[in-house]
RNA sequence: GGGGCCGUAGUCUAGCUUGGUCUAGGAUGCAUGCCUGGGGCGCAUGUGAUCUCGGGUUCAAAUCCCGACGGCCCCA
């Protein structure tokens, strides 16, 4: 009967768990005829929204204000930042005809919007008084993706891409940005009870264009690594390509410093991926479309009864500022319904029969662990609230431990090897920092250096040198397959 | 960047090697009815595929060849 879900395919064959799970929610359909693109359907669109709006609410809080740039970037402007184009000139689409004409300026589909929201700034930003200027827009944005795609988490058109963009009087200022990006995204994290690790990517891998790039990275069910939000410290080598300055106090002029960050559906990807089971979702309650499915338990004379308690008891909940249904479908029994309620994650289902109509109770059962609890119909919702913010807490300790488990350190090259082999997830060692001996290492490895642990993050520290060439070692690094 | 695999009802899949038996089989889903109802129940009937698209070979193509589109895997 009501046992724990299992997660063997979940574990076992994420791929395909997660196909699944997509198409029988459903979330997202792949089906659409062009490649590395799909469609976020109605319950899939709702988690969406749930996720956006942490995402928005985080980032108004901490000063920054949503805009709505262009889709379409000149070339002209697309190139000015010389790190920048070279790295994405080979996964930008063009649009070169306006209908049969060929267009002078050929215009990029953005595949991220600094070169076009830079220009802007130039024009915002006059003296220091403009300053700090701290903008966000949530946009699709196109890269031509020459490796395999997947849904959502690498695709050709990103739908859900939130990017902040912000410009300050100071290096220390823009410093102090990348530590607020982070706290943003940490506060959106453990909102959704995602674990991750914090890590300075490495010179190789920054951000095109940046000084440094601080990502963060979880672990997907299958061991590899997703990285599911980046911030950059930009320097002033955007404001010097685009020219963007302000008037100081003393009259001189400054370039900017600036930052930006991101965050895209990847996020979504690991909220489904992380806490799901082998029975379907499972949705932290902040989240979830239907936090409380009433399943009414209907006999033959009985229906009219049973059924118009069950929608009293949505209505307690939904008063009571929950989302609430009542799943009344005829034809349909009640263990479908469960099955139904399961796959699409809500936190608590609702069990009400002519039993309990008899005894003035209703049944909650918790979704992570499909525990019950016979309740009085008048403490319902005090319940419900009670037990989804104990299934939240057990998310976040279920992810975080299970992740923990993943991190692990290694002295030597095979252990490297032999760990990522046997379970993924992230190896951490020491490290010389040269980036000769680092992409020897993921070489050797067939693995990709993350970066080093950044800020509270503890790395492991063997003493020794570094694992790969022995010499002193300068910093731990985390090693792992990723998407 | 290099190599390989695959595309058959909404979904998963048999058939392809060796062209003809395919009027394309199964499961699941969907619809209707009966039955059932505290964990996907059962039975019956029905529904659903121009075999991804375009071209070629052939008396004959789901099956062989070429290309496009789409999905996936491995290596760097």
């Amino acid at each position: 009967m009501a046992k724990p879900p299992e997660r063997k395919q979940w574990e076992g064959n994420y791929s395909e768990w997660f196909h699944r799970v997509l198409q029988e929610v459903p979330v997202y359909d792949v089906r659409y005829p062009v490649k590395g693109t799909g469609i976020w359907m109605p319950f899939g669109f709702k988690i969406r929204k749930g996720v956006t709006q942490i995402i928005r609410d985080e980032l108004e809080k901490t000063g920054h204000e949503e805009v709505l740039f262009p889709l379409l970037i000149p070339d002209y402007m697309l190139g000015k930042e010389g790190e920048h184009i070279k790295n994405f000139e080979d996964e930008v689409y063009w649009v070169t005809h306006g209908g049969k004409t060929p267009l002078d300026v050929k215009l990029a589909l953005r595949p991220t919007s600094e070169t076009a929201i830079y220009p802007m700034f130039q024009l915002w930003i006059n003296a220091y008084s403009d300053l700090p200027m701290k903008i966000f827009q949530i946009a699709n944005v196109f890269r031509y993706e020459t490796k395999a795609t997947r849904p959502m988490i690498r695709v050709r058109e990103v739908s859900t891409f939130k990017e902040a963009h912000t410009a300050h009087a100071t290096r220390e200022e823009a410093e102090a940005q990348v530590n607020q990006g982070i706290e943003v995204y940490s506060a959106v994290f453990n909102q959704l009870k995602l674990p991750y690790v914090k890590s300075r990517r490495p010179e190789w891998d920054k951000f095109p264009g940046a000084e440094y790039t601080i990502a963060f990275d979880t672990v997907l069910p299958d061991g590899k690594v997703l990285q599911i939000g980046t911030v950059h410290e930009l320097g002033q080598g955007f404001a010097k390509a685009f020219d963007i300055k302000y008037m100081k106090a003393d009259g001189n002029y400054e370039h900017v410093w600036q930052t930006c960050y991101g965050i895209s559906e990847r996020a979504i990807a690991a909220l489904i991926s992380i806490h799901g089971d082998d029975n379907g979702l499972v949705l932290p309650s902040v989240v979830a479309p239907i936090q409380a499915a009433v399943v009414p338990i209907v006999f033959k004379g009985k229906e009219e009864e049973v059924t118009k308690k069950c929608h009293e008891l949505r209505d307690m909940l939904t008063t009571a500022g929950m989302r609430a249904v009542v799943d009344d479908r005829k034809e349909v029994t009640p263990g479908s319904k469960y099955f139904t309620w399961e796959m699409r994650g809500a936190p608590v289902r609702i069990d009400l029969g002519p039993r309990d109509l008899e005894e003035g109770t209703a049944v909650i059962v918790r979704r992570d662990n499909l525990e019950k609890t016979t309740v009085r119909i008048e403490s319902v919702v005090g319940e419900v609230k009670r037990i989804m913010a104990e299934l939240d807490r057990n998310l976040k300790k279920r992810s975080s431990d299970w992740m923990s488990a993943r991190i692990n350190g290694a002295t030597s090259i095979d252990e490297v090897k032999s760990i990522l082999n046997k379970q993924g997830g992230i190896v951490e060692a020491t490290w010389c920092g040269d980036r000769g001996c680092g992409e020897d290492l993921e070489a050797k490895v067939d693995a990709r250096i993350l970066g080093t642990p950044y800020g509270d993050d503890e790395g492991f520290s063997s003493g020794s040198g570094c694992i790969n060439c022995g010499v002193a070692a300068e910093s731990t690094i985390r090693i792992a397959r990723s998407y």
